[in-house]
RNA sequence: UGGGGCAUCGUAUAACGGCAGUACAGCGGACUCUGGAUCCGCUAGUCUAGGUUCGAAUCCUAGUGCCCCAGCCA
């Protein structure tokens, strides 16, 4: 094995998350602790797999740790039978999470504390805007929002009702709770985001006694915070949730984890949205998420890629903000490449042409001693019967051939793979 | 002048302000022992225009192009 390409080992060179990890420590920061958070609503894929070689290996390459969380606060879209193919993934590929597993959904209470004081102190309010009026009030890209009529409401009044929110009083959509920030914000994730939706589904873990469910900005960036994380990293599309997440974090004066956007991994001619796996699968396009076609972890496992070749693919394709399409030929030459080294080769003939060795003894039978993989000797050698008449691959004789032919042809000379030299006299 | 982000060979990724390098792909050789293997070699790039500087991919100014954002999804 050459100088870096040890699939565990970090990058040949630094990008700037290690970069800026390692600024951080060498300024007193302490372990970093990192997390790879899927929402269990799907298949892990390969773009996942450059999430978890990024999370997990900095966190192994600066001895720090990263957290598996399950970032389940949306019962609608979730389903428990995914936690355990995302787990056997994520060993899979070679990564340990050190036995605990997090989930956003045990952080529910704390949440809701959290939410109560932001009203309390008039930075929350409850909406009785409906779905479309939001929309509306919103505004668009160039035109600032409204603010909505319910920002007036009053600190008591949103205590009570966020109680009643809490308690189960109302229907779904009838409220939701908002942070008051600025409607006329250019990010439009800062026009009073909704923290809370009503929701009345069971959740696998909390059952029933949750009837208002956290929304992704005010779950993430408060989840990591309770955790310790110290890099939260994400793709790009969360580049503007980010002023978002510092709000949370600074007004409820908690710990600041700092989120780190990167760019996420497109591969040519491949779809990585869950979105239309989801329809592949559900449609009966293909067998499963796992099927072989499918560009799932699961699915490229059974159709014979190795967790170190999808590890090495993943260091080689570096990490940066750049949105990239990388080439699929890159993701085979890395399996290519693994299985090169590793791979016990045999023969084997599919399309048999019948070849006699007119000089070689009628009843004779050897024993030839052919090697299981010409790049590693320990990988032993095995018995292959040689014997007057044998076969060979049909494309591997040409009667008429081209210039750098350099297979079986009428009085050419080649040599049989571990055994003698022939030549075609006759056909 | 809505906000945020990104520009280096075909692709991806490097380069304290100091020889633009590496990998994949492509092309050409080598190897009478599978090849989609291996080895050797070649091709090919700093978005544009100015400026600062002995010297700019890197710093400054002005442009241009591309991506993301208007879920009670994550």
């Amino acid at each position: 094995m050459k100088l870096g390409e040890d699939s565990n080992g970090p990058p040949e060179s630094e990008d700037f998350i290690r970069a800026g990890i390692r600024s951080d420590l060498e300024s007193g920061m302490q372990k970093p602790l990192t997390r790879f958070p899927p929402e269990p609503n799907g298949y892990l894929h390969i773009g996942h797999a450059k999430s978890i070689c990024l999370n997990f290996g900095v966190a192994e390459e600066f001895g720090g740790k990263c957290n598996l969380r399950f970032d389940d606060t949306n019962p609608s879209k979730e389903d428990v039978r995914y936690e355990e193919a995302i787990k056997e993934d994520v060993k899979w590929l070679g990564f340990d999470w050190g036995g605990k597993v997090y989930y956003a959904s045990d952080y529910f209470g704390r949440l809701y504390e959290y939410a109560l004081r932001l009203v309390s102190e008039g930075k929350a309010y409850v909406d009785d805007l409906s779905t479309e009026q939001i929309r509306e009030y919103r505004g668009t890209l160039s035109e600032p929002g409204r603010e909505s009529p319910s920002r007036a409401r009053s600190v008591e009044e949103n205590m009570r009702l966020l109680r009643a929110m809490r308690a189960g009083k109302f229907d779904e959509s009838q409220y939701v709770l908002r942070a008051k920030i600025d409607m006329a914000s250019g990010n439009m994730n800062m026009r009073d985001p909704v923290m809370y939706r009503i929701m009345k589904r069971t959740h696998p873990r909390t059952g029933n006694s949750w009837p208002i469910y956290p929304m992704y900005d005010w779950a993430h960036g408060q989840s990591d915070s309770i955790e310790g994380v110290t890099h939260s990293l994400c793709t790009l599309e969360f580049e503007d949730h980010r002023p978002l997440y510092d709000w949370f974090i600074t007004q409820l004066g908690i710990y600041h984890s700092r989120q780190i956007e990167f760019a996420r991994l497109n591969l040519s001619y491949t779809i990585l949205s869950k979105r239309s796996l989801m329809k592949l699968v559900s449609k009966g396009f293909v067998s499963g998420w796992d099927d072989p076609r499918m560009p799932t972890v699961s699915g490229l496992r059974r159709r014979g890629y190795t967790p170190e070749s999808i590890r090495n693919f993943c260091r080689k394709i570096g990490v940066t903000k750049q949105d990239s399409i990388i080439d699929m030929g890159f993701l085979e030459h890395s399996v290519r490449e693994d299985l090169n080294r590793k791979a016990q080769r045999v023969m084997a003939v599919l399309d048999p042409l019948k070849v006699v060795i007119v000089n070689y003894p009628e009843d004779q039978e050897e024993e030839i001693e052919a090697v299981n993989n010409p790049e590693d000797s320990s990988m032993g050698k095995r018995k292959v019967p040689f014997s007057r008449e044998l076969f060979i691959e049909r494309d591997d004789f040409m009667e008429n051939p081209p210039k750098k032919f350099h297979r079986l042809s009428p009085g050419s000379l080649v040599r049989l793979r571990y055994a003698y030299i022939v030549r075609c006299k006759g056909f």
